[in-house]
DNA sequence: GCATATTAGTTACAATTGAAACTAAATTCA
DNA sequence: TGAATTTAGTTTCAATTGTAACTAATATGC
């Protein structure tokens, strides 16, 4: 029989939203404090850590942050001297962009970092169950699609 | 092997945000838009749906949001006469919160509205599938008090 | 070829948010 | 008791965020 009270604690959408702010919280608290960089910064050295060269439009349709969002990262890490920007010769629209030798450097230290968050966190899940919620998460991000 | 190259669409705190985001806007905008209502007002709403009486303090402990967001929508409900505060005689700092006729209205509306919700979300999850979401979800939460 | 539409990215503005400081009431304990 | 602490809740302030409007460059259609 399907649920007819509304439970929040029961309520997946709230479920998820609950343990997914903590765990974005926690792992932020990590680099942010650290590093003096924040969430959106951090995806944008991430992206760029993997791929360098990458436009900032690039990294919009990578990461699902908003254009604006990925506009103001991209100006703050310029700024903060750890990525550099290259004007594209084809399209003069677009910008190329990749760390500096200091924002290689944060990447280097931010991703193991990051991993062993991740890795730490797994501990609590089985392999199996690991591998189920990566399946889940494809299955729920399919179903917002068609939505 | 454990992972050793940090690939932001494989990491899990990234895809749980990813997805959480997505699932949480879709919803909202489910309500927002049709009723005016906000996350967090929506959320008080819940809680005193389902349990009359409670305090602001209550709400705070139940839907792990921030006092100060709970505060202001707490007085944004008031304001548009959707609840109603009474002062606890025993204890003056705590004030009583029930929903108003009009606010016990939109939470008839809106509850089975976030339940059909939940319910096509769950569609594409088999019903094992679920229930594996649930404890891991709990596992993860678990692991977060720890830390 | 030039007017129109689209795309990359930025800026301006308003709304949301949380940390910190605050008020008022209740509790502790010396 | 009554001074010091804690608790409930609010207010202030600054930072973050997204929507909408904008600029500049490219692509499209007639």
């Amino acid at each position: 029989m399907p649920k007819t009270t509304l439970h929040l604690d029961r309520f997946l959408p709230y479920r998820l939203s609950v343990v997914t702010n903590r765990i974005s919280g926690a792992l932020s608290r990590h680099y942010a404090d650290r590093f003096g960089i924040g969430i959106p910064e951090w995806r944008v050295i991430a992206n760029l850590g993997r791929t360098p060269g990458l436009t900032a439009n690039d990294v919009v349709e990578r990461s699902a942050m908003d254009k604006v969002t990925v506009s103001r990262a991209v100006a703050a890490l310029e700024h903060k001297g750890l990525l550099s920007r290259v004007r594209d010769e084809g399209d003069k629209r677009k910008s190329r962009l990749t760390l500096s030798a200091k924002g290689q450097t944060v990447y280097a230290e931010i991703a193991p970092l990051a991993l062993g968050f991740e890795r730490d966190l797994l501990t609590v899940l089985t392999a199996d169950e690991a591998a189920q919620l990566d399946r889940i998460i494809d299955k729920l991000n399919g179903k917002m699609d068609s939505l």
